[in-house]
DNA sequence: TTGACATCATTGCAAATGCAATGAATAACG
DNA sequence: CGTTATTCATTGCATTTGCAATGATGTCAA
C-alpha cells in the first residue's frame, strides 16, 4: 500500500526511453511531412515512398520495393493500384520472369515528382538547420541503428 | 524522353532523407520490444504506454495520459479498457471533476510491470551499447527534434 | 518430362485506426 | 441563477492495416 505512491520505484520514465523517443520522434516528422503531400499532392506516405524509389531506380518489381522501402507488399501492391489509378505510375509483366510487376513512372508521375522532391529537399534542409551542429551526431546514431536492425530488429534477441 | 533513365536527375534517394530513416528506425525499435510485450506479457505498445505512464507517475486521466504520452485518445481510452477487463487497472471517477476518469494500477498492474520493466531496461541498455560513443550525439539530437515538434510538428510550416 | 517445392503479386477478411459525433459534466458570463 | 461554451471520455463508422490464403508462374531434381 505504502508503494502507491512511493517515488523509490524503479523510476522508469517513458520520456528517456528510446524507442518511445524514437518513436514519437519520427511519428512527428512523417506525419508532417505526409500532411503537406497529402493536402497539396493527395499522396500518402506509401504512395510517396513508391514515387520516390521508381524516380531514383527506375523500373522496379513490388518485391523490391517491399525490401527496399521498408514496406509489407500488400502496402505496396495496393499504393501501386492506386498509383496506377491516378495515371502516375505505369504496371507491366517482366516478360523475362512473369511473376514479377515491373513499376515505372509515367511522364504525369515524373511531372509530379518534380513538384514534390523540393518540398522533400525542403523538408530535410529544415530538419538539418534545426538540429544545427548536433545533426551530425544524430544522423550517425541513427545509422548505427539501422544497420544493426538490418534483418533482426530486436536488439534483445 | 532522355530522362526516362537519366541519372542526371535532381538524385533523390530515400536512404538518405531523415524522415524516412527515422521511421524505419523507429518502427523496428518498436516492432521488435512490441513483439517481446506481446508474446510475452500479452500487452501492446498503447497497453505499454499507458502502464509506464501509471507507474511513473500515479492516477491519472485519459487526457492526462493522451497529451503526455503521445497517444489518440481514442486509442488511449480503448487501451485503458482492456487493460481494466485484464484487471490491471482500474477506473474511477474524479470525484472533483465527474468528466475526468482517474487510471491507476492494481496490485496485478504493478506486479506486471514489476516483470516489465525489467525487459525494457534490458532494452534500452542493449540499444545504448550498440549505439556505443554515439549514443550521447544521437540523443542530443532526438531531444532537439522533440523540442522543436512539441507543439507544432511542422518543421517547414 | 513430370511433380514437388519456391516465389511473386493480389485479395479476403478480421482487427486496428482516426475522426467525427455523442452525451455527460463543468466553466464562463451576463 | 440561467444560458451558452467548453472539456472530457466513449463510441459509431468508414478507412486502413496486417496476415493468411490464393492463383499464377518458375525452379529444381528425379
Amino acid at each position: 500500500m505504502e508503494d502507491q505512491d512511493d517515488p523509490a520505484l524503479p523510476g522508469f520514465d517513458l520520456d528517456r526511453f528510446t524507442p518511445y523517443r524514437l518513436s514519437v520522434a519520427a511519428e512527428r516528422a512523417s506525419e508532417g511531412l505526409a500532411r503537406l503531400y497529402r493536402v497539396r499532392f493527395g499522396i500518402s506516405v506509401a504512395e510517396w515512398r513508391v514515387l520516390a524509389h521508381l524516380e531514383h531506380s527506375g523500373n522496379v518489381s513490388v518485391r523490391d520495393i517491399e525490401a527496399r522501402v521498408a514496406l509489407e507488399k500488400s502496402k505496396v501492391s495496393r499504393a501501386a493500384s492506386r498509383l496506377e489509378a491516378a495515371g502516375l505510375i505505369a504496371k507491366a509483366v517482366d516478360p523475362a520472369d512473369r511473376r514479377l510487376v515491373q513499376l515505372s513512372l509515367t511522364p504525369k508521375g515524373r511531372a509530379l515528382m518534380a513538384e514534390m522532391l523540393p518540398v522533400a529537399l525542403g523538408f530535410q534542409e529544415e530538419i538539418e538547420a534545426r538540429l544545427g551542429d548536433a545533426f551530425a551526431g544524430f544522423e550517425q546514431g541513427l545509422q548505427r541503428l539501422l544497420d544493426d536492425m538490418e534483418d533482426k530488429d530486436d536488439p534483445s534477441a
